[in-house]
DNA sequence: AGCACGCCGACT
DNA sequence: GTCGGCGTGCTC
């Protein structure tokens, strides 16, 4: 046996090659190694039913159960580097711990361009710098490009591709004879984009913030969750870049960040790279270009790459020398994966922080229960499958002197009604700032102009086609469109049903407040964000700019604008309405509400202008308003952490759902009934080998019962063990993989699952 | 998922 | 006669 991957030489005694493919099949294949030099990790190019695919190696052996006729050869290897055996394992744990084909699950987790068959040349990035003095018949007369060139080398020390790009787009090609004459040469960069100048500032650390960095430091080496629990402005961020300057001193380590997508900003990065500038940082998320994002992903696998920064896939990106992971917003759903393989990053952080023997840091200002659960000790009422270790560190003060908590006030509705969704006090309100000269900002998560169209004669409601839902009336772009499912019809001048010309727009939504607050203000300058304003690239960076250049008096928008931006002169932030999220049928609701007020409260008020929260709603008594006002998430996640364990629900207890959908739910509905009666039939059979019996609840419906043309169906899965839900869930997805209408319809597996449906 | 192979309606 | 519709079944 080799202690080691074996060395790349023909060996006939394992002259096959075991490949995952991306193909929604659970199954490895075999092929033939024509004497290429394949090693396990190696990617591949094999044919497979009558196309090629890229394909990874997982193991080389001497012998298989396939037929050798069967067997065909590996068409080409890629000589790039080999996937790691640390990764294989998280890949693996995922897949069967999300039931994920581990075909699908590795390939994902690759950027795009290593599961294309075109070999993935990352170009280099190189410094350029003028050897030598040009000669001055060196240029000719109608080389433009080349004389900016020019003068750029002679105006910089060195120049960075970006630089050179502002002499033109096609600055390579220029340059290729100033690299051929040797009058200018050229380093290799690694990682390091515009390199910022170091920031001396470094911000003395108040005594919660220097005693949580000690506390994780003191962890180093070992697997521990930590759970950093910091209210808004409590200076998480420093604590991390504390973190990073003492684990990045060990030559080699290497850290990762993951925070949420909208997180990702600019300003963090800069912050990031300002105070470590001296380790090379990385990011990876989706507004990287694709050759990007291989050099990045690729600067992290060899070590290059000290810091990644990155967002939920990054969670997966190889990392030799990984020490440290921190998971900011650790509450943010975003985390969780919405299609293919639903992983929960921050599950799989925990994970790979275990199989590293590493500490991972969760921050929140607003844990989720999970997390909450996790690590503040609860009493264990009948847990058996909780996880003992996770410790909290709680930071209480503001670090920063302006980060001042708004004052919240509750507006009920029920005695002040809201007219066309304002009511007269938050008018007034934003009649103060305006004759102040002060922002405003108001909240409200729908876009679209009215949320219904409705015929006042017959009843009748715009319907979406494909959907089982409310088409959404835009009347800028003059449609009704299904925000499921992107459909879009004319708006009917008349009642499809009953003729009758008089349909109203119905309830509200960001451009009808927009279009309120124009009429009530017509002096003010309204601005509006959400998915529907902010299509285009750099939209939203410069409408953010115009409000922090006071060319916008009033902000319309969703939750989008809840996160980043801070805008010192906006006093007041309204917020229209809450009590869709204050009674859900989501039991999650709330505390995501929370959380979204929390982020949002902090968007009012900095420095010697105090800011004020007014929420909108028929339930002011909610306790949620109470512990908002008060800022205390840890009082208000007790209480909901009681509700759970009294109901019986997450993180009470460990949940999946196995969906289904086609066309015909008749087909839907007979498959989850079988898996359901064969589940039971399982555990019943199996019975003294469950520490926990679960239980597998009759399929329903979900409230989205039909999505694009498909009727759909799930049916959940419980147990107060983990253990015990995985061993029944690997039997039911066995039993799926084996049914007549397994690929017929389409059916996924959640586990632990955020919402229904 | 793709992509073959396969067996019935209207077209050069 | 054959071009092509998409139903069924397999992929090392
Ligand atoms: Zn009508
Ligand atoms: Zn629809």
């Amino acid at each position: 046996m080799y202690p080691e991957a074996p060395a790349p030489t023909v060996d006939s005694a394992a002259a096959i090659v075991r490949v995952v493919l991306d193909v929604p099949l659970d199954r490895q294949f075999d092929y033939l190694n024509p004497g290429l030099p394949i090693r396990e990790g190696n990617r591949v190019v094999v044919p497979f039913a009558g196309r090629q695919l890229v394909g990874i190696v997982m193991a080389l052996l001497s012998e298989t159960d396939i037929p050798i006729q069967k067997l065909k050869a590996v068409l080409q290897v890629f000589d790039d580097v080999p996937l790691d055996a640390a990764t294989f394992k998280l890949l693996r744990f995922c897949a069967d711990y999300y039931h994920y084909p581990f075909g699908q699950t590795v390939l994902s987790s690759l950027p795009l361009r290593l599961r294309q068959i075109k070999p993935a040349v990352s170009r280099k990035t190189w410094l350029y710098r003028l050897a030598q003095p040009v000669p001055d018949d060196f240029v000719g007369k109608r080389q433009q490009v080349l004389a900016r060139l020019i003068t750029l080398l002679q105006q910089h020390e060195e120049c960075s591709e970006a630089l050179l790009g502002e002499a033109s787009a096609t600055w390579r090609k220029a340059m290729q004879p100033l690299l051929d004459s040797g009058l200018v040469t050229r380093r290799e960069v690694v990682a390091t984009r515009p390199s910022l100048a170091a920031s001396e500032h470094e911000p003395v650390l108040n005594e919660e913030q220097a005693s949580a960095v000690a506390a994780i430091l003191g962890t180093l080496r070992q697997f521990q969750p930590w759970l950093l629990f910091g209210v808004t402005g409590s200076g998480k961020t420093e604590v991390y870049i504390r973190l990073l300057q003492t684990v990045l001193s060990e030559p080699q380590a290497q850290v990762l960040i993951m925070v949420p997508e909208i997180n990702l900003t600019p300003q963090l990065e800069g912050r990031f790279r300002s105070r470590l500038s001296q380790f090379p940082l990385v990011t990876l998320h989706s507004h990287l270009s694709e050759s990007e994002r291989l050099q990045n992903w690729q600067a992290a696998q060899t070590g290059a790459a000290r810091i990644v920064i990155g967002t939920r896939l990054s969670v997966f990106t190889p990392m030799p020398h990984l020490k440290l992971m921190i998971l900011d917003e650790e509450h943010d759903s975003s985390y969780k994966q919405q299609d293919g393989m639903r992983y929960h990053a921050r599950d799989v952080a925990l994970v790979r922080a275990k199989q590293c023997g590493i500490p991972v840091v969760l921050g929140s200002a607003t844990p989720s229960l999970e997390s909450w659960y996790n690590a503040s000790g609860q009493p264990a009422a009948g847990q058996a499958g909780r996880k003992p270790g996770y410790r909290l560190l709680t930071l209480t003060q503001r670090a920063a002197a302006q980060a001042r908590l708004p004052r919240i006030f509750c507006i009920d509705t029920t005695h002040s009604p809201a007219e066309a969704g304002l009511t007269p006090q938050l008018k007034q309100a934003i009649t103060q700032r305006l004759q102040r000269g002060e922002q405003s900002l108001l909240f409200i998560n729908r876009r679209g102009y009215a949320p219904v169209l409705h015929c006042s004669a017959c009843q009748w409601l715009a319907d979406c086609q494909r959907c089982s839902a409310r088409m959404v009336l835009h009347l800028r772009q003059r449609v009704l469109r299904c925000h499921h499912c992107g459909a879009e019809q004319r708006i009917p001048v008349q009642c499809p049903s009953c003729g009758n010309p008089d349909l109203r727009p119905v309830g509200q939504a960001t451009q009808r407040i927009e279009e309120t607050l124009q009429q009530l203000f017509p002096q003010a300058r309204v601005a509006r964000v959400d998915r529907d304003t902010i299509q285009a690239k750099d939209a939203l960076t410069e409408l953010l700019s115009a409000v922090h250049d006071g060319k916008v008096d009033i902000l319309v928008g969703t939750q989008m604008l809840a996160k980043g931006h801070d805008f010192p002169n906006l006093t007041l932030v309204g917020v229209l309405d809450t009590d869709s999220a204050l009674y859900s049928p989501d039991y999650r609701a709330s505390e995501r509400l929370f959380a979204q007020l929390m982020q949002v409260a902090g968007r009012a008020g900095r420095g010697d202008k105090p800011g004020e929260v007014l929420i909108q709603t028929a339930f002011p008594q909610h306790a949620l308003f109470a512990a908002l006002q008060a800022q205390n998430y840890a009082e208000f996640a007790d209480s909901l952490l009681q509700e759970r364990i009294a109901l019986q629900f997450p993180p009470a207890t460990y949940i999946a759902i196995i969906k289904a959908e086609a066309p015909d739910y008749a087909l839907v509905k007979q498959f989850l009934t079988e898996l359901a009666e064969a589940g039971r039939e399982f555990i019943r059979q199996h019975v003294a080998t469950f520490t926990d019996q679960p239980v597998i609840y009759d399929p329903v419906r979900p409230g989205l019962a039909r999505l694009n043309r498909m009727e759909r169906g799930y049916v959940m899965l419980q147990s107060h063990q983990r253990g015990a839900l995985q061993q029944l869930l690997h039997a039911a997805v066995d039993w799926a993989w084996q049914h007549p209408l397994q690929a017929k319809i389409r059916w996924t597996v959640d586990v632990d699952a955020l919402e229904q449906g």
